[in-house]
DNA sequence: TTTGATGCAAATGTTTTGCATTGCA
DNA sequence: TGCAATGCAAAACATTTGCATCAAA
């Protein structure tokens, strides 16, 4: 059995060929973030025959099962990423929409701080940073 | 003039009886996070006749003029409250959905050092913890 | 009076659901 | 074979838009 059918099975998920191509775009993709409609999109143009609400049932199994991460950015539709192990939020370019990565564990704590101080017994958190990135492109615009 | 009709013209709206009703209403309401639909029905409520749409409109040119802040929880409808000036970000309830407001310097000056190393200029961020709260009643469930 | 604001209904975009059919185990 | 997974279409939901009417300056 192949790796990607191991991945389905090993978080509780029957092997289907539908699942097994939604995998493979995320694992072949250049941008990591991807939307229920792109995620379709591909499909369709690699020659599948796959309707758009199996795409969604998936991509929330997927996350449900861990293997996604589903941000909103914002109130835009929904993306999703793999699930590669290490917590991280993001830092958006308004104009390029390009995503980077980030952990910053003085930022972590302190949210923790924040929560115990209110009472709260934290949970989860969304972060999202909003800028412009340093292509001349978009360095640009933002004048 | 009344003060409600004096912050409409400050900010450069024409003063009419539905912006009137809908600055009203988050300025008598005990929760300050409305979204637009629960805005609507306390003014049908109220027995206002107002619509949906005009509603949705008046929230957007509020926000836009700097009186309401917009923000939308993952993924959820949109919610609006008064702008009182001080930024913050909100720390939410999963079970009662309870939202208090903090500010935290450390975390603020974080988040600007990392846009900064990744070559962005921060413009904005979103930022929600989610936990549970101290209620006897949602340390129950959490269980 | 004149332009902008409103109410209604219809359109939009995203996501979910019902149901008959299909395909893994 | 049996039950879960799928495709399709329709529904659901939040939000936006077109347009004729109404109201504030």
């Amino acid at each position: 059995m192949n790796t990607q059918a191991h991945i389905l099975k090993s978080n509780g998920l029957k092997v289907t060929l539908p699942r097994l191509k939604v995998l493979e775009i995320f694992e072949h993709s250049p941008h990591s973030h991807l939307s229920a409609d792109e995620v379709y999109r591909k499909l369709v143009d690699g020659g599948s025959d796959i309707g758009i609400a199996t795409v969604y049932r998936i991509l929330m199994q997927f996350a449900d099962a861990g293997m996604l991460r589903k941000s909103s950015f914002d109130g835009d539709r929904a993306v999703f990423e793999l699930e590669h192990g290490h917590h991280h939020d993001h830092l958006v370019c308004v104009h390029c929409g390009k995503v980077v990565e980030f952990f910053n564990p003085l930022i972590e704590e302190q949210q923790n701080l924040v929560a115990q101080s209110h009472g709260f017994k934290l949970l989860e958190h969304t972060m999202a940073l909003y800028g412009v990135c340093d292509s001349a492109d978009c360095k640009n615009k933002a004048k």
